[in-house]
DNA sequence: TGCAACTACTTGCGTACGCAACCTTCGCGG
DNA sequence: CCGCGAAGGTTGCGTACGCAAGTAGTTGCA
């Protein structure tokens, strides 16, 4: 749409250059940083979202989680949980556990190959976050879009499941 | 790709805690305000790749554009943006027109009904922007983000067809 | 104790998208 | 002109995911 601010009935608060600046440049950065770290992590065998469910589980008491946590941590549904875990099982990476607790719960275990292949991809998925994300902007801008961030996502916050907030 | 380094790693540079809150509320935050934006835009009948399509054609001149460099500013696919014009031209918002000078060529135009509706939905759309994005930041934060993203996007450049760069 | 309501997960179905294969058309060297 | 490679677009196929419905198990409440 053009800045053009002409009659329209209500009010129409166009973005101004710096709005639009760090609007537009929002959108096509998340497309291509998330394109790039899919590339980079291509090689090892995972999807940077396979490689969210290794770290998350790899964080977690006795390396397990109940579907539902992970779910909420990952901001997946149920059924995309399920089905993101099955080609994970697949490949041997992670098993099913029904918790002896609650048997309407499956427990995400890590297995020690997934461990394996996540100590593996870490380090490289870190540099390339590095190369992508961090090395191209100063200090003063990492924290300034940690802040940003921070109060982005408190005002977005929703809450599913019994997922406890996740920390960090 | 990446500098090969591998069997005892010399020293993976895992992030501090600023770095690791931008990069983690990065992903966080992406996930939540892309849902939240195509929530607000639903009511329109339209998700945010519709709306983007919509906007990319109201800025061309005719309002139309070439499948091909509409593709490249949407980074798209051929085949998703084929697609995603299937369900626009059966909505009436956009029309397929062969091109008269090389036949090989698809334009997308805008309809009468498609400019309307984006003229109808934009305000909106501006507003959510707004109140999900803009309205929880400082005009110093927002400068310093519309910086940081111009870097990250700079340093991500890729290209593709013959789509000439699109300006801001 | 018994049943209704809720929770955790899975499955069926629909949508969005990328890749590869496939036409058509263009452009170029002979 | 012919042939050939490249470019623009569409279609077939596979993957990822959300929603709604279904199943199994649990809890609350009388």
């Amino acid at each position: 749409m053009k800045t053009e601010t002409r009659r329209t009935p209500p009010e129409p608060r166009w973005l101004d250059d710096v709005e639009m600046a760090a609007w537009r440049g929002y959108i096509e950065t998340v497309a291509a940083l998330g394109a790039a770290l899919d590339a980079d992590l291509a090689p090892h065998g995972l999807a940077i979202g396979d490689y969210e469910v290794l770290v998350r589980l790899s964080d977690a008491p006795g390396h397990q989680l109940r579907m539902c946590d992970l779910a909420g941590k990952l901001r997946l549904s149920p059924s995309g949980l399920t089905r993101r875990l099955d080609g994970l099982v697949k490949g041997g990476l992670v098993q099913r556990d029904p918790s002896s607790d609650d048997r309407r719960v499956m427990l995400a275990t890590l297995t020690e190959r997934g461990l394996q292949t996540l100590t593996q991809a870490a380090p490289d998925h870190v540099e390339s976050v590095r190369s992508r994300f961090l090395d191209q902007l100063s200090l003063t801008e990492i924290e300034v879009l940690a802040g940003a961030f921070n109060k982005l996502r408190a005002s977005l916050e929703t809450g599913s499941c019994s997922a406890p907030r996740d920390p960090q």
